[in-house]
DNA sequence: ATGTTC
């Protein structure tokens, strides 16, 4: 077939691709690609190159992966999983992404389109208000040193101590929301400066907070929808889409450059100095470690306190507290983190670079509510055509090191879409649509329109057929704040 | 993604 690249890939399914290793190219394992041929096509041809630099990483098992939504992205794909060796493999901070614990939570409610419509512009109104957006900006909370050093460590669980949400908040978040291993000696100043005021803050870019409605007749697993807390009925529900902001940000610019000094010492190479990486087991490859779990930590209390800012903002537009409203957390999963699991080779280092870990029913690393079901996936579309709640699968844990895809990708590059559309043009089509849309940036909207993203409904179902991930529900959006 | 070229 023709792509839009000169390497061989061969087909192993429908919806599995491989670029096998060959004997110049520095291979230590094939790549694979997670895609049916019509999204094969049209993915730019950085992504095959990069998985195949990839798995040219010391240490790399079995394959490097690139998921369906999958597009370039600095040094690794965006899309990528990579899992190594923990006593002979490498971390890469390239691997992670800038956007340390960029991540999905979805929130139910009990309130129906009917009940929301009458006042959503109102409630848009008020969510603007109430959860801080766009670049630089800052939060309501107030953080000394020792206090953010604090959340570094405990994550969510610092936010609950603190009322911002609930504790059995904690359970549905992924790792309880507070990570292992978090080191803030190894943080520097200036990345401490940059995040000690943006807690509870949403960002600029794709990060957005979306009030969505489970679509009519788009429920695709009832049993699991159901446990889930998802009824149906043109129920209500909120997504956030948001990370680490500059906290992450400094924490990978800082040991990116550390980690190109590091690699001359070590003696590894790489092919682009964007995968610059060190020994997972040495001295600086264990700081970038701490370091990255201080950010990881900081992103679930960042979507925390957005949570508690969420709730507050419901119950005064409709009148009731946050709990009468039934606005428990349904999920919330990391899309950019590296993390120690272990696998039938042992225990791995799995880098997922807007990847989504996707556990199956009964996996020992998943806590009691998702033991039956798998552990619940959140794939964030665009603003305009939707997104997924899905449950990951025993295949995706022997297939993919328990991953899937997280959200649509981008097909057109941000300069492209603020070429085809003015943000206050696409705001008032998208109002006519029903979908009120609060923006601090007018261009930055004209950057995330729906046409400039993949058809996340055909990247879901090559995931759903490959049998990494199960769909559940498609929520449809009706109103969105974005930085 | 990002005090959007410290």
């Amino acid at each position: 077939m023709k792509l839009n690249t000169d390497m061989l890939i061969n087909r192993i399914t429908d919806e599995i691709w491989e670029i096998p290793v060959s004997e110049k190219s520095g291979m230590l394992v094939p790549a694979r690609i997670y895609a049916t041929e019509t999204v094969l096509r049209s993915m730019d041809s950085g992504v095959f190159d990069q998985v195949t630099n990839v798995a040219c990483l010391p240490g790399i098992q079995r394959y490097a992966l690139c998921m369906p939504d999958g597009h370039w992205g600095y040094g690794f794909p965006i899309g990528g999983v990579a899992a190594f060796d923990v006593r002979n493999g490498v971390i890469s901070p390239g691997g992670v992404g800038y956007d340390i614990n960029c991540g999905m939570r979805l929130i139910r409610t009990d309130l129906t389109l009917d009940d929301v419509q009458p006042r959503l512009e109102r409630l848009m109104t008020e969510l603007f208000r109430r959860v801080p957006a766009g670049v630089g900006a800052g939060g309501f909370v107030r953080l000394n040193r020792p206090s953010f050093e604090e959340v570094m460590t405990k994550g969510a669980r610092w936010c609950v101590e603190e009322g911002y949400g609930w504790h059995r908040d904690l359970a549905k978040i992924e790792e309880q929301g507070c990570i292992g291993g978090a080191d803030p000696s190894k943080v520097t100043d200036r990345a401490l400066a940059r995040g000690i005021n943006q807690l509870g803050t949403l960002g600029s870019g794709n990060h957005y907070l979306e009030v969505q409605v489970v679509s009519n007749g788009r429920v695709f697993d009832p049993d699991a929808a159901a446990a889930l807390g998802i009824t149906g009925h043109d129920q209500i529900v909120v997504m956030v889409h948001c990370g680490s902001r500059g906290f992450g940000h400094q924490v990978a610019s800082d040991y990116l450059n550390v980690f190109e000094k590091a690699m001359r010492r070590y003696g590894v190479s790489v092919k682009d100095q964007q995968l610059a990486c060190a020994p997972f087991r040495s001295e600086e490859g264990q700081d970038y470690f701490a370091a990255m779990n201080c950010a990881a930590n900081t992103a679930f209390a960042n979507r925390q306190v957005i949570t508690h800012q969420i709730r507050e903002a419901f119950a005064a537009v409709f009148g009731q507290s946050a709990e009468e409203l039934g606005m428990e957390l349904i999920y919330d999963v990391a899309h950019n983190i590296a993390k120690v699991e272990r696998y039938a080779e042992g225990d791995l280092l799995v880098h997922r670079k807007g990847s989504t870990r996707a556990f199956g029913p009964g996996h020992p690393d998943l806590p009691e509510p998702f033991r039956k079901i798998g552990q619940p996936v959140i794939c964030g579309g665009s603003m305009e055509t939707g997104s997924y709640l899905l449950v990951g699968t025993d295949r995706a844990v022997r297939d993919t090191f328990g991953s899937t895809m997280h959200g649509s990708g981008r097909t057109m590059s941000r300069a492209q879409a603020k070429k085809s559309v003015r943000g206050e043009q696409l705001q008032q089509q998208m109002k006519q649509r029903g979908i009120v849309v609060k923006a601090v940036s007018m261009s930055g909207l004209a950057e995330e329109a729906g046409f400039a993203y993949k058809n996340i409904s055909e990247v879901v179902e090559t995931v759903d057929r490959a049998g990494i991930t199960k769909k559940v529900a498609e929520l449809r959006p009706i109103g969105n704040i974005k930085g």
